[in-house]
DNA sequence: ATTCCACAGGAAACAGTGGTCC
DNA sequence: GGACCACTGTTTCCTGTGGAAT
């Protein structure tokens, strides 16, 4: 055996050191074939979905639940079996999944919808049209083709904020899709996490969408253990997750709000840091390093993908750490001055503030000064060396940090 | 009791890009 | 080739505000 480390790490890929059988079932894509605590909410979906086998229009349904509560997965797992179903009658029953988190503008989701239906760029171009007309040329697809179409979107709140951006009622027009059909049909399974989305909706959607609703509670700890044990029967080898490592994982996820999917990545990360070890057994340490892991991960990529002048600002915060707006503005205006870049207003440097204060790098509280008028004070939550870690080679900034 | 600071943050308008349609 | 469209990132303009100072 030798002592160089890569040598030692392909030693161990060739002796077949693996704890990780199968890394597919600890991704969130992943459906397995029973879903954990969740028989009453598949009976819940699949009751109001079932009218369309009998040719008859479903109501809508709105499905609630924090992130990781399983309901993308419930209601996947309904559709694919209402898919098997009918796949050998010739009952035309079209599904449609979205996501109004990938699908950045309302635009964007519409001509996700139309792809899904079978519309090429020639039929919907993705840009270019008016909205109404998109609307038009899909209700025309669904009334020629007379198909039944359910349309799940997922993350309906995100949907539902494009929307009043915008002004266009297109939520309302979905959902009342169904009179402007002579055959066909439209139904619309809404998925969200925010269960307060509802109130900021028209009231004339809400009697629409919501007409079934489901909540979908969080896991308990117990819950999230049972979830675990299921999943890493399958996806590890044998006797390699100890338990302490699991009951931990199970806290620290629950300690959340009973989010499986994050119980799920710990244990995947915490796998992935054993085996590069090369220990024989996933312990207690693992699952705390991946957790350590995982938060830095998340707020270096946060960091990256930052257009140039919010790194600015994240650098003028830094620089300035614990100081007001105006001081912070100052700040920016010089590292722009030094990297010659044209500054951008106040007004946007406040919003941009606002929007990195959202994503938990930096956090701000709001003074009143008296005479002094009032500011809000902002101070970077992680370490400045990890800034000037992640954007040391960045070319137009290294000269900065 | 008033005044007045130093911004917060909403609303609207605008410029620029990349597209369709006739 | 001109009218029109969606969308993003920004600017301009604006109203609002808690409390020290007067």
């Amino acid at each position: 055996m030798s002592t160089d480390p890569i040598d030692k790490l392909l030693d161990a890929a060739e002796s077949g050191n693996r704890l990780i059988k199968n890394r597919d079932i600890l991704h969130f894509t992943y459906i397995p074939e029973i879903i954990q605590h969740r028989n009453e909410e598949l009976e819940q979906v699949t009751h109001s979905l079932l009218p369309i086998l009998r040719q008859s229009r479903p109501s809508n349904l709105l499905v609630y639940g924090k992130p990781g509560t399983g309901k993308t997965l419930v209601v996947k797992k309904v559709i694919l079996k209402i898919q098997d179903r009918v796949q050998n009658s010739d009952f035309p029953i079209k599904l449609i999944y979205t996501n109004s988190k990938e699908e950045t503008t309302l635009y964007g989701l519409l001509v996700s919808f139309g792809r899904q239906l079978g519309l090429d760029e020639k039929d919907l171009p993705s840009t270019g049209l008016a909205i109404s007309e998109v609307f038009k040329r899909l209700l025309n697809n669904i009334g020629q083709t007379k198909a039944n179409v359910i349309f799940i979107i997922d993350e309906i709140d995100y949907l539902a904020q494009l929307v009043s951006k915008t002004g266009k009622d297109i939520l309302y027009q979905l959902t009342r899709a169904n009179e402007r059909l002579d055959s066909g049909s439209l139904t619309i399974v809404g998925i969200s996490n925010d269960l307060t989305f509802k109130e900021r909706l028209d009231p004339r959607v809400i009697s629409s969408l919501g007409e079934e609703e489901i909540v979908f509670p969080n896991y308990s700890m117990e819950q999230l253990k049972k979830i675990l044990e299921e999943r890493i029967k399958i996806a590890f080898m044998p006797k390699t997750v100890e338990d302490p490592a699991l009951n931990l994982c199970a806290a620290m996820a629950g300690r959340e709000h009973g989010d499986a999917r994050r119980a799920i990545d710990l244990i995947r990360v915490a796998g992935e840091i054993a085996e590069r070890k090369q220990a024989d057994k996933v312990t207690e340490t693992h699952v705390r390093e991946a957790s350590q892991k995982i938060e830095e991960n998340k707020e270096t990529t946060a960091l990256q993908s930052y257009p140039l002048h919010e790194k600015l600002v994240i650098l003028a915060v830094m620089k300035a750490s614990g100081s007001s707006t105006g001081e912070i503005y100052s700040a920016y205006k010089e590292l722009c001055k030094s990297i010659r870049q044209k500054e951008l207003t106040q007004r946007r440097i406040t919003q941009m503030l606002s929007e990195i204060e959202l994503s938990g790098i930096i956090t701000g509280r709001l003074v009143h000064q008296g005479i002094h008028g009032r500011t809000k004070k902002y101070k970077l939550t992680i370490s400045p060396d990890m800034v000037k870690e992640t954007f040391k080679n960045d070319l137009t900034l290294e000269d900065i940090v």
